[in-house]
DNA sequence: TAACCTTGTCACATAGTTGTAACACTGGGG
DNA sequence: CCCCAGTGTTACAACTATGTGACAAGGTTA
């Protein structure tokens, strides 16, 4: 469900491990990495989501890599989560100084870390400041989460909601089932094509008679939500 | 001009002095306590706005204080600025930990007291924070700390009061889990997000059915707290 | 210390959502 | 006019998110 990519970079590979098992368990995908240069290279290559970094490692240590990644455009804002070992707790300030988001003391429970790096990643992604959207009438609200008509709110899905908000961010321009598949489901799922039609069918019914002119079918194209009657 | 109250704990007569002195200076009211019983009094009975606090104190120590304060709800929101000596740095972690909303390093300038502890009163004292909030007849009232229905008061743990006041005050806009936990529990505390849905639950049993209308869930998203029914 | 409150979790109950299949309809080409 | 690919519509079983009551741990009060 969060399909966030982590990297972990520690030169023990139990260690590794016991950490991938308990980020698997919480739905993230893992890398590893057991020295500084794999990782670097793991991190322009595959572009992590974040970076659980041991603050031990062979050649160059961990908080120079932090450093070097604090310091690179490409790689400045990806959050860092600092391991260390609890005889070393004074590193700790240092490890945050270098631009480290958090740091864990080990040992540490899978829960607390899992918890911790919800935290680290939430943090990293603020909210967009998103205005409403409106559209003959038909209100959708970002911030409040919700879809109005005529003063009223209407009862609307999770799916629908996001197809509509999609559709009221790109009108007057169609799109294919296999496009709105990718933008409003994510690329990485295996749906029918067939299930955007009762999505666009169940929009339309939550849309109402009054509204759900705006959701216009193009035959043998795809869906278009647009303003001008067909 | 200010007319705030601030309570300075500290067991060294002269500090406390310098403080007050600085501070009167700049406008505000001060009382004074040597150690933390004399300063729990105090607390309760004056409520001052704000509270310097010793980190070394006799007895029961400052960080102790700061927790007992953070926790009852009648002193819950009152901002308190630790004071550690710079040897005791690795504690600044730990007070802010507790709920500490500054600490300052000994020695320090006057001036530089001043300035943060402005600072702090401006985050903690939003315009109007402490007048009593009223939606549908339900009253919130931050300074007797109650919430009240048809004029008889409701009976309210601590933690469902922090979520009901950040909800009145944050209305008509969705919160996921993963932020009410921010705002209500503190960034570093680390529950499971269900359990945010527990206290949510309480929070509307509370309110009872006259009322609970108000808390709202927004499936997929999180909640919201809205005049304006689903 | 005992009675009491608060809190975070769990396990189970309930309710809302989702993707598919199956069938109905539609329009345009032959 | 018939056929058929393309689309609309409905039903439904699996799945997921949320509601709910219970409980143990920890803390507080009397």
């Amino acid at each position: 469900m969060s399909g966030k990519t982590v990297l972990i970079v520690d030169d023990e590979p139990a260690i590794r491990e016991m950490i991938a098992v308990a980020l698997e368990m919480a739905d993230y995908d893992c890398m590893e990495a057991a020295d500084a240069r794999e990782a670097h290279a793991l991190i322009i290559d595959r572009q992590p989501d974040i970076i659980l970094l041991d603050w031990m490692l062979p050649g160059s240590s961990g908080i120079e890599l932090a450093r070097r990644l604090k310091k690179e455009e490409t790689t400045a804002d990806i959050p860092i989560i600092m391991l260390t070992a609890k005889v070393e707790e004074d590193n700790k300030i240092r490890g945050l100084e270098v631009g480290a988001d958090d740091y864990i003391t080990k040992p540490f429970s899978p829960r607390e870390l899992v918890a911790r790096l919800k935290a680290v990643l939430r943090r990293a992604t603020p909210p967009g400041i998103d205005n409403p959207i409106e559209v003959d009438g038909l209100i959708l609200d970002p911030s409040s989460h919700r879809v109005t008509a005529n003063n009223s709110s209407l009862n609307i899905g999770p799916t629908e909601y996001r197809l509509l908000q999609f559709f009221m961010t790109h009108q007057e321009r169609v799109y294919t089932r296999s496009q709105l598949l990718d933008q409003v489901w994510g690329g990485n799922v295996y749906v029918e094509e067939r299930t955007v039609d009762v999505h666009i069918r169940r929009l339309r019914k939550a849309l109402g008679e009054q509204h759900d002119y705006l959701v216009q079918t193009v035959r043998g194209a795809g869906y278009r939500f647009s303003t001008q009657p067909a």
